[in-house]
DNA sequence: AACTTTCCTGGGACCGCTTCCAGCCGCCTC
DNA sequence: GAGGCGGCTGGAAGCGGTCCCAGGAAAGTT
């Protein structure tokens, strides 16, 4: 089945032979070690190369008991959700940040039940190092499951009803006031928000910072509705709130997909944006340098978010201190607002 | 650092004391190995249950010379291209394949330098046990690095001049194909393409089913421009089409983003789409659905392939036999041809 | 009742590495 | 020149499983 003859791979008994040396001088070469004189480590070297030798991964973390493998684990009701450029986005900061160490990724979609089990499989048998978890709801069996396993643990993202220990976050609040302010800046008062599902962390936190701004310029949040954080969603809201508040002059809208929607029902109606109606969206996807017009919206950065996590799980595991991180977001300004 | 009291797991000896048997015996009523008795084993599943038993990884793997993790290489020249939905997509169907199993998925960005050191490492130390290449150019330094580990390995799609023993790859030469046929059967002749770059194998494919099908309807080739796979890139060879052969009624497009690009400057030129001008893509991605018009495209399953490409490995693990697999492809007609 | 055969059993080697520890050596100090 | 101090060294005990094998008990055969 293998593509070449399956020779097995020298031992360090092999290479100690043929340093002429111990297997614990070798180890200790090999490893950098101190205690190991010049011309052992010369010649455990040079017993290295001749042979080719690489450590076995498998008997190293039997013995140190590291694995040398951390685990991101993604939670949603549908594996389809991962096609989300959001999670690519994570992964490619979490890779980023591996590049330089020893450590690799194991990848883990525990939307299923199946798929949770293996994840507690894993964890259990000390499969990896640590892990870290995205997407979570409060009420997710995988929190009790990482609480048992006893490893290190961080969190992208809070889930609601449940502050983990460690986190890395968006400062969701900050930017959606950043975003109200700047509307605000602009002379807007009437301004009304598309919130994301208030079940959810981002969607509450996002709905705050709107609140908060709006209440320390003195004026009153103007109107509210809930969308899904999807286009269609943001469309539909886009449509009650215009029914409700007919003289809006400016929604913050809880992400760039729902602006998006909103974009498209305020063409609809003959509004003009930005002289009528002022909007701005939240994360700074590729959608909003596409929208007509240009989305003004609130930029974080996912590869950060992912890079911060799988620092803090590396200081973690090597029982350095550390307490969660929250990531500042800016505003991008185009045409929208 | 970790959470709770990292209280050790029990072990195996610690099973079997408390079962009071050997502990040859426990690990044989754990694997439902033969030659246990009723006694011994319902004896040792007590004393699991009781200790809250879980194998150890690492050891086991050490003994059976077998991870139980199979890594899946992608490489390209910039890690942001990860975020293309396509990978998105291998990484859902190849864990739907694994998860009804015990095996675990580790995701190597092998784009860089380091990344690839690190990979190479991962085979080398005997990290996995095998492994699924995505996504490269026959001179990828990778492909001599996974034939050197001697670790079954299955290619996604197939590099350009270098057949490998095992790949899955969709029927990129008869879905294009399928694409022009259906633009003939419509009364078309003067079609066009714009092809992929014709450095990948992809590009190749699929330029080579729009010829045989022109071909074997007695036309000839009308027309190609070399595109990149972005919406910029078919956009631009569009244009070059447009200057060079004005009379063109219908473009098959390599894949879905340049028929998008197409569809903007064909609107541009003032050509209606499909009266003036039949347009045909390739993939199916979300994109295709919401151009305008919706686009006529060969659908291709990514889940699938990443599915079967497990499946295979998996398979090649096991010592089973296989051969090389190609997906079949299907047209999806919507309103653009 | 003696002798196979069958089924279980526990002892122990082994997977390949790390790491503790006692011992050795050379060198410095007084 | 004896005692003390460090730096190296190799032996051996681990990490936590799997699995071969010899042997013992129970069951079946004459």
């Amino acid at each position: 089945m293998a593509a070449d003859p399956p020779r097995r791979q020298p031992t360090l008994d092999e290479v100690a032979e043929r340093a002429g040396v111990s297997r614990s001088a070798a180890s200790r070469a090999i490893n950098q070690a101190p205690h190991v004189s010049r011309a052992t480590r010369a010649a455990v070297e040079r017993a290295v190369k001749e042979l080719g030798y690489q450590p076995n991964r498998t008997a190293r973390a039997l013995a140190t008991q590291q694995t040398g493998i951390v685990a991101l684990a993604v939670s949603h009701d549908a594996p389809e959700l991962f096609a989300d450029p959001f999670f690519a986005q994570v992964i490619v900061g979490v890779s980023a940040a591996l590049e330089d160490t020893e450590l690799h990724l194991v990848l883990c979609l525990a939307s299923s039940g199946r798929g949770q089990t293996r994840l507690t499989n894993l964890l259990r048998t000390r499969g990896v190092d640590g892990i870290m978890l995205m997407a979570l709801r409060g009420d997710d069996p995988l929190t009790r499951i990482v609480r048992q396993a006893g490893l290190p643990a961080v969190y992208g993202g809070r889930p609601l009803n449940f502050e983990p220990q460690w986190y890395v976050d968006s400062d969701n609040v900050g930017g959606a006031r950043l975003a109200t302010e700047h509307l605000i800046g602009l002379g807007r008062t009437r301004i009304v928000t598309i919130s994301g599902q208030t079940g959810t962390e981002v969607g509450e936190a996002r709905y705050r910072g709107y609140r908060e701004a709006m209440i320390m310029a003195g004026l009153i949040p103007y109107g509210m509705a809930e969308g899904d954080f999807t286009e269609a969603g943001g469309a539909a809201a886009m449509k009650t709130l215009l029914d409700s508040h007919p003289d809006l002059d400016a929604v913050v809208a809880a992400n760039d997909n729902m602006a998006a929607g909103a974009l498209r029902v305020l063409a609809e109606s003959g509004r003009s944006v930005p002289a009528d109606v002022a909007v701005v969206g939240f994360d700074d996807l590729d959608v909003a340098e596409r929208t007509q017009p240009p989305l003004t919206t609130v930029h974080q950065s996912i590869q950060a978010l992912g890079k911060e996590m799988t620092r803090m799980l590396i200081d973690l595991i090597a029982g350095r201190e550390r307490t969660s991180l929250i990531l500042p977001t800016r505003l991008v300004v185009r045409d929208s607002a």
